[in-house]
DNA sequence: CTGTTAGCGCATTCAC
DNA sequence: GTGAATGCGCTAACAG
C-alpha cells in the first residue's frame, strides 16, 4: 500500500542507501543515478515516513510549544513569532494549551518530551520546583518565553517588567499626576502581576508618593476585568487621576468603565498600562502603553533554541538570559494634569 | 544513555511485551507483575518514545493544522477550539501557518503528511485544483474548516456565508435603511469574499434596491483597511446612510473613520457586519453583528476528524458537508432610520 | 497471563 | 560512488 524507501529503490535499480542518500541531499552521489532515483520517486510517488526518520536518526525536527491559552491575542502573536523562525530552520510545532494551569503544563511537557521533540518553548504562569523538576528531565535544550525561572537555569527571554512598569507610571509622574492607581494582576504571577506592581511601587517611591491601598485592585488581567475593577476607583471620595493597568485589556476596560460613567479619557482620567495589542490602537483614545514585543519575544526565543539545539552555544553563555526592550508607546490616553 | 522498554523489563525481570502491556494499560496484565512493572518504570525514570510506537503502530496520534495565520484572532479561536477537542481525544497539534499561500499550503499539506499526522484540519484561501490534488495523495482523513470545496468532495465545517450576510443587510433593510454600503473583501476568496457579498446582493434584491456600484469597495479584511475604504463613502455626494463589512475588524475601522469626522453612530451612520470577534464587544458603540462561530467550527471539525479516524462513521454520510447556525446579535451600532 | 519473534521505514556504519 | 547489514524503540501477532 504505501510506497517506501525500499520500493524507490527496486524501482530505479538502485540500494535503499542510495534512494536515502539522494532524498538526503548527500553529495555522494553521481547525478546520473541521482536523477534515476528522482524519476522513480515520481513515479511511485514516494514520501519519505518522517516518524522512520525520526526514529533512525533520532531528530524529529519539531520543536513542542507550551503556550497558555492561543485564543488570547498577547499569545498567538508570541507564537506566530516562534513559527515564522521555526519554519525558516525547517521546524515544526506542536502546539498545546495549558491554561497556566501547573499540572497540564507538567503533563504537556512530558507528553512533548515522549514525542522526542528536539527541543522545548515553555511559556506558562510561575516556574515552580515541579516546572524545574520536569525540565531537569529533559536531554532536550528548553527556553522559557516571556518568563524565567528564579535562579537563572534555564535559558529565557522575556522584558524586564519591573522597569516597564515604572516607565508607564513614571510618564503619569512626570504629567503631575500624582493620585495613580493600579489595577495589577495577581500577585502570585512573578511577570506579569508582581514585577508590574513592584514597578510601579517603585515609581511611586521614586517620586514620594505614599502608596495607597484604596488605589490598587487585583484583576485578572481581561478586559471585563478591568471594565468591573474600574468601578471600585470611580466610587472613592478622592479619586484616582490617572490609571495604571497590568495589561492593555484591563486598561481598555477601564476606560470603558470610565467613559460609560460620563467621564472623559484623558481628560478627566489618565489610563495606561503595559502591552501594546493590537486593539491598543483601535479604541478611542488610542491607548498610550508600553509596547511589550511579543512577537520579537516569540521569535528570539525560537532561534536561540535553534542554536541550543544545533549546540552552537558555549554553555553558560551570557546569550542564555536576553532581555528585550520595551518601548513607551505615546497614544492619547494620557493628559498633562 | 536513554533507558528504553527493554531495560524496563529487564529491572522489572519481565519482557518487553508485558512492559509494552502496561505502559498502555492493557487489561491482560497480573496485578502484581504491573506493579513490578511500574515500579521498575519509576526507578528508572523511562520515558515511552513515541516515534518508535508511532513507526510501530503506524499512529502517531498527532494531527495537523494548517491555518491561514494564528496571530489573527478569528483563526486563534478557531484553533483553540480544534486544541480544546483535540485534547480531549488524546491528541496533538502540529500547527503550521500558511497565510493563504497557495504553494506554501500545499507544501505544508505535505510535509504533514510526511510526518504521519493521523489526520489534517485545513483552513486556508481558496480550494483549488492543486490543493485536491494534494488532499487526494493522503491515507488519513482530512477536514476543512470554515471553508469547503467546490464539489463537496471532502469533509468540510463552516457557516453559510452568504445567509449570514444576507441576514446581516436585511436588519439593515428592516430598520428602514435603502442607502446601503458594502465593505467586501476580494472576490476571488469563495467564503468571507464571494459569497457575503452575493448576501448583500440577494437582500438589495429582494427588497427592490438597486445596486449601486460607488457604494461597495473593496477591502483586505483587516482593521486599517476598513478605515481607509470608510472615507470613500464620506466622500460620496449620497452618502449611504449604513455601511456592511464583510469582517468585523472592517466594520471597526469604518466607524471609526465615521467617528473622527465627527459623525455618530449609528444616529447618522449604522454599522454592521459578520463574525463578531472578542473585540465587537470591546469598542463604543458596541458592533452589531452577525456572529460566526469559531471556536465551535473549530471544535465540531477536530471532532469530525476523531470520528474519520476511528472510521465511526459511514463514507458517504450526510455528516461529512456540516452547516453550523450563525446569529445575529443585537448590539449598538445599528440604529432605524 | 506472559514471552518470543518479527517487522515498522529509515539512517548509518562499514566494506567494496 | 554504491551496496549490505544493522539497529533505532516499540507494537502486534502468535504461542504457550
Amino acid at each position: 500500500m504505501t510506497v517506501t524507501i525500499y520500493d524507490v529503490a527496486r524501482e530505479a535499480g538502485v540500494s535503499m542507501a542510495t534512494v536515502s542518500r539522494v532524498v538526503n541531499n548527500n553529495p555522494n552521489v553521481k547525478p546520473q543515478t541521482r536523477k534515476k532515483v528522482f524519476e522513480a520517486i515520481e513515479r511511485l510517488g514516494y514520501r519519505p515516513n518522517a516518524v522512520a526518520r525520526g526514529l533512525a536518526s533520532k531528530k524529529t525536527t519539531t520543536v513542542g510549544v507550551v503556550i497558555p491559552d492561543i485564543s488570547n491575542t498577547i499569545f498567538s502573536e508570541l507564537a506566530r513569532g516562534i513559527e515564522d523562525i521555526a519554519n525558516m530552520y525547517h521546524y515544526n510545532i506542536i502546539l498545546c494549551n495549558a491554561d497556566k494551569k501547573k499540572d497540564k503544563e507538567i503533563r504537556v511537557i512530558n507528553t512533548l518530551l515522549e514525542k522526542q521533540v528536539d527541543g522545548l518553548l515553555f511559556m506558562g504562569g510561575a516556574v515552580t520546583d515541579e516546572h524545574l523538576q520536569a525540565f531537569k528531565t529533559s536531554s532536550v535544550p528548553i527556553v522559557l518565553c516571556a518568563t524565567k525561572d528564579d535562579n537563572n537555569a534555564f535559558a529565557s527571554v522575556d522584558i524586564n517588567h519591573e522597569q516597564a512598569a515604572f516607565d508607564a507610571v513614571e510618564l503619569l509622574i512626570q504629567n503631575g499626576h500624582r493620585n495613580i492607581a493600579m489595577i495589577s494582576g495577581t500577585l502570585q504571577d512573578p511577570a506579569n502581576g508582581f514585577a508590574r506592581y513592584q514597578g510601579y511601587k517603585r515609581a511611586l517611591e521614586a517620586a514620594n508618593i505614599p502608596l495607597r491601598e484604596d488605589y490598587v485592585r487585583i484583576g485578572n488581567y481581561r478586559y471585563e476585568s478591568g471594565l468591573e475593577v474600574a468601578k471600585h476607583f470611580l466610587e472613592l471620595n478622592e479619586r484616582p487621576t490617572a490609571i495604571f493597568a497590568a495589561t492593555d485589556e484591563m486598561a481598555i476596560g477601564a476606560m470603558h468603565t470610565l467613559q460609560d460613567n460620563g467621564l472623559r479619557v484623558p481628560e478627566d482620567i489618565s489610563v495606561i498600562s503595559v502591552d501594546n495589542i493590537r486593539m491598543a490602537s483601535m479604541v478611542r483614545p488610542q491607548l498610550t502603553t508600553v509596547a511589550m514585543p511579543m512577537y520579537d519575544i516569540g521569535a528570539v526565543s525560537m532561534r536561540l533554541l535553534t542554536k541550543l539545539m544545533n549546540k552552537e552555544t558555549k554553555d553558560a553563555s551570557e546569550l542564555m538570559q536576553v532581555i528585550l526592550p520595551h518601548e513607551l508607546i505615546h497614544r492619547n490616553s494620557v493628559a498633562h494634569l
